[in-house]
DNA sequence: ATGGTTGCGAAGCAA
């Protein structure tokens, strides 16, 4: 079974590049963020033409995430279920031939110290909640998506440039690697320990061809799934333009799992 | 080098 996350940066904007991308790296589970799009904004048809399931979950101009799946779509949950939940639209669930696959997106966090900063901590101790009181981390969990945290200094194209910046901060990845800690393991670095390995790459002053980048967009298996991992890749080629459609400022990435 | 680019929506904000 092939696992993929894509922040598509509206799925309006994108919708072109994401039925071409679908067509030649055949994912089974798509998990989407930041489609920018309410639930009846939303694309269903045009993916149950290619012959997958959706399940959408926003509110119209930010955040908003979707799974998408060819092996079977069953009990969504959308959004934390926590009691604040209040940065909404970033969370959507479903059962995927027999995996729990979660679509998440991060706050941004803006500013280190900023209260946009606190409210993307506060959002990650949320999903460890979320994920501690519904799941089992023995079982078959895979979270995906764009966390908006690099995991290390690997995971950046220059720390030092990047030095007291968000995605970056000491407090990120602690949350971060709590919510791993909770029973989820990071299977693409695990199969590439090489650095200058990005997801993402800012749209200005030619990041992405001077590869300036960051891995921000993560696939996190629950450790029985990450065991069955076979391959795993980020799809540089859909950070480029494809004729007219101009690309997202990430790219797709993938993990293949034997299930 | 405090710039630069994109999306949304129609100015300025978010990323």
């Amino acid at each position: 079974m092939r696992i993929a996350t894509w922040n598509v940066n509206s799925l309006k904007a994108r919708i072109a590049w994401v039925e071409e991308w679908i067509g030649y790296a055949s994912p089974d589970v798509l998990c989407l963020q930041e489609t920018k799009l309410s639930d009846a904004a939303f694309p269903a048809f045009a993916f149950s033409s290619l012959g997958y399931e959706s399940a959408h979950h926003g509110d119209g101009r930010w955040n908003g995430v979707a799974v998408l799946s060819r092996v079977g779509l069953a009990d969504v949950e959308r959004g934390l279920g926590s009691k604040s939940d209040s940065l909404g639209c970033r969370l959507v669930a479903a059962t995927c031939g027999g995996v729990r696959v979660i679509s998440a997106y991060a706050p941004n966090g803006r500013e280190v110290g900023s209260e946009h900063y606190h409210a993307k901590l506060e959002w990650f101790a949320e999903l460890r909640d979320h994920l501690a009181s519904r799941y089992d981390p023995g079982g078959m969990v895979a979270l995906c998506g764009d966390l908006n945290v690099a995991p290390a200094d690997i995971d950046v194209w220059d720390p030092g440039a990047l030095s007291g910046s968000t995605h970056v901060s000491d407090a990120e990845r602690l949350a971060l690697a709590e919510l791993e800690a909770w029973g989820l393991e990071d299977v693409f670095r695990q199969q590439h320990p090489e650095p200058g390995l990005y997801s993402w790459w800012d749209y200005r002053d030619g990041a992405f061809h001077r590869h300036r980048g960051m891995r921000i967009d993560l696939v996190l298996m629950s450790r029985a799934l990450a065991g069955r991992a076979r391959f795993s890749l980020v799809d540089r080629n859909a950070r480029k333009a494809l004729g007219e459609a101009k690309p997202s400022d990430h790219a797709p990435v993938f993990v293949d799992v034997d299930v």
